[in-house]
DNA sequence: ATTAGGG
DNA sequence: CCCTAAT
């Protein structure tokens, strides 16, 4: 690739690679998944350090044994579907990896953030939640983890792969696990009722082999499934999906595969910086929030009506400047494996009060260690798994949950028929990203409520009670901090578990977008200024919208195109934070090519303006036409210029007629002369040639090639 | 926000 | 048309 300027913005290399002129489209493409692949990475990460944490307890834990399949495996499924089991034992361990990641994680959220409005404002992607989160945790953890780890661990059979059976497992396994290592390889047993899901899912969807590293992520669940289940408009609401656990949306693609290598590695990289993601085109409209979502639907018609007009303003400044680190990025690729394997362990996660925590917050310490090592581009995951609640709860009784997945809020997209797959699965990465990115934090519900209050403990909430353990469902939030402030910020956007969920998203999406009209059914007045043809003038209209039509169906429309439910290419999620949206939103305005009239009028206003007044030949000739700036007046006259110099075997396009074009040039030689500029409109008069006829504008066949 | 120019 | 720089 070539580095073109925008490399001196700064964007990292990946970014800048711009290709030259290739046609924009394409450029904006490879921004745009540059974009997304950052920001994906945020995501990443975030499941990453679940996982790694998971992993961390699993790590050499047979992958795929481990995988027992309990929850992983739902992890591995897309998402979202969380289901908690707990033992009123208190074995500690028995969990699975993956319960005990999940369970670690929530807490660790909630810990971290509150769930409260909180920290909306700013958020920092994973990276803030798991530092804080292992920080709090670690010391707990450590002491937990050696403890009750290693007799858990012991008893439990369940080997985590990291963990070494010293106190210090925490830390150094950590560590490690970043490295790979895993001293034991932990085994999970399954003792826990829950932890035998019975899915292994995990293991058959997962590539690797590995015992030690699963290929499980948290972005597996996404991808893993693969059955991505992008509701429709219409389907939302039915769905319902996200209120109930069982409803959950998907989001797996299948092939997600490239993409999750991809978002590994780029996920990795980002670490806590992220920089304002920018996802997608403006096609890609990805609403992170259920209110956003709604737009999404929206947006068809948003550009439908407007291709040009509307949008324009946004794209029109898009700036691309990325700044990932991609440090790491190899570490990251490590790291991931062990998410992988973490989710597996995780199983277990074990919110309750303390003994499963325990577990898991061992991993934390190492979480801890990890999110060091993850800012510093060692592996992030464990902070999310450090086990939260420990730092809250005693030790009495352990509560057990088992979380076999997580609900992520229903994302709608919408991609254009024509998109491949590859762009689908890339959309729907970067609406998962865009939600995980954004930061992510866990929510707790319980009995459909959400427990806000980070500083009580579980049986004080009332988790503890097996009654309410029913009811209790982990959903994944948008993150704290700032993006979704107002959007997401207290909505969960993913609702784990709990009947609640879905209301939102569903119910949001009446809301769509709101576009805005249409941009060009309205006609084109300008030239009505000048000449009143009122024929014309309706002519063009009508012509636009043709040609509107024409061009959305033809190329950029395709977001226009009123999109399958299920279609992909973009996403149309929105996440609230603007900045996110608005970077990306650029799309080129439709061509539409001036009509004579268009011509004639902005030649007329020329003569009379001079060059250099671009403003207010606007504002004379083409105030009606909204999709006809200055600066494209300027350009025209530029090429009318242009035109009127070469040979008319060499002119392209809709033929001016040679009247207009001697007009241009005499007003071109009229004004550079006269500097136009100073005079104001001195010498409107005065113009040389022109005599504007008006009939021989008119007469000038008008060409009706709309645009 | 405009203007000027290069691409 | 887009993108920038300079106003």
């Amino acid at each position: 690739m070539v580095f073109k300027k925008r490399l001196d913005y700064g964007f990292n290399t990946f970014n800048v690679p711009d290709v030259p002129r290739a046609p924009r489209s394409i450029r904006r493409r490879c921004r745009s998944k540059r974009v997304v692949e950052d920001s994906q990475i945020c995501a990443f990460e975030l499941l990453a350090s679940l996982a790694g944490k998971l992993l961390q307890e699993s790590e050499s834990s047979a992958s795929s044994n481990a995988s027992e399949g309990h929850d992983r495996v739902s992890i591995g499924k897309d998402v979202v579907k969380q289901e908690i089991q707990y033992d009123d034992d208190e074995k500690p361990l028995k969990v699975e990896c993956f319960e005990q990641g999940s369970c670690d994680t929530s807490a660790v959220a909630s810990e971290s953030t509150n769930e409260n409005s909180d920290d909306l404002k700013e958020f920092k992607p994973a990276d803030s939640v798991l530092d804080r989160a292992s920080i709090k945790t670690r010391p707990a953890c450590l002491e937990q983890m050696s403890g009750d780890l290693k007799s858990v661990i012991r008893k439990g059979n369940v080997a985590y792969g990291n963990f070494h059976d010293d106190g210090d497992l925490c830390s150094p396994d950590l560590g490690e696990l970043c490295d790979g290592k895993s001293e034991n390889g932990f085994k999970l047993e399954r003792d826990a009722k829950g932890l035998e899901t019975g899915k292994s899912s995990i293991a058959n969807t997962c590539p690797s082999k590995d015992p030690v590293a699963l290929p499980m992520t948290y972005s597996a669940p996404v991808n893993s499934k693969r059955d991505v289940k992008l509701p429709s408009r219409g389907d939302r609401i039915p769905n319902a999906s996200f209120s109930r656990h069982r409803n959950d949306i998907k989001l797996g693609s299948r092939d997600d595969d490239e993409n999750f290598s991809r978002f590994n590695r780029l996920s990795y990289r980002f670490k806590a910086s992220r920089p304002p993601t920018r996802i997608g085109d403006r096609r890609i409209r990805k609403l992170l929030t259920s209110k956003y979502w709604k737009v999404a639907p929206k947006l068809k018609d948003f550009e439908h009506s407007k291709a040009d007009g509307g949008i324009r303003p946004l794209y029109r400044k898009r700036k691309s400047y990325y700044n990932y680190d991609r440090c790491q990025y190899e570490t990251h690729y490590k790291r991931r494996k062990f998410f992988d394997r973490s989710s597996i362990v995780n199983s277990d996660g074990g919110i309750s009060s303390e003994s499963v925590c325990n577990s898991p917050e061992k991993v934390a310490d190492g979480d801890k260690g990890s999110s060091a090592a993850m800012s510093h581009g060692a592996c992030g995951i464990p902070p999310l798994l450090t086990g939260n609640k420990a730092s809250h709860q005693s030790k009495d009784s352990h509560v057990k949950f088992s979380i076999k997945s997580f609900r992520i809020p229903e994302l709608y997209i919408e991609v254009p028929e024509s998109a491949t797959v590859g762009s689908l699965k890339r959309t729907v990465m970067e609406a998962v990203t865009a939600l995980l990115g954004g930061g992510i934090r866990v929510g707790v519900l319980l009995q459909g409520k959400k427990v806000r209050d980070d500083s009580r403990t579980l049986s004080q909430t009332g988790i503890s009670c097996e009654e309410n353990l029913d009811s209790l469902g982990f959903t994944l939030e948008p993150g704290p901090a700032k993006a979704p402030p107002p959007v997401c910020s207290e909505e969960p956007p993913l609702l784990m578990s709990c009947e609640k969920g879905p209301q939102q998203l569903t119910s949001l999406p009446a809301t769509p977008v709101a576009d805005t009209a249409i941009p060009d059914a309205t006609p084109d007045p300008l030239l009505l200024t000048d000449t009143a043809h009122p024929v014309d003038s309706n002519h063009e209209p009508v012509s636009s919208q043709t040609d509107v039509l024409t061009d959305q169906s033809l190329s950029e429309s395709r977001a226009i195109v009123p999109v399958p439910a299920m279609n992909v290419e973009a996403l149309a999620v929105i996440p609230a934070s603007p900045k996110v949206r608005k970077t990306e939103l650029a799309q080129r305005r439709t061509r539409r090519p001036f009509s004579v009239l268009e011509v004639e009028a902005l030649v007329q206003a020329v003569e009379e303006l001079g060059t250099g007044r671009w403003r207010d030949i606007k504002l004379r000739a083409f105030e009606n036409a909204d999709h006809r700036t200055y600066v494209d007046l300027k350009d025209k006259w530029k090429t009318l210029v242009h035109t009127a110099k070469i040979s008319p075997q060499q002119r392209r396009g809709e033929p001016v007629p040679q009247e207009l074009l001697d007009r241009v040039l005499a007003a071109h030689a009229y004004w550079s002369q006269h500097q136009a500029k100073q005079q104001g409109k001195q010498q409107p008069g005065t113009l040389m040639i022109t005599d504007t006829e008006p009939d021989r504008n008119r007469l000038a066949t008008v060409p009706t090639v709309p645009m």
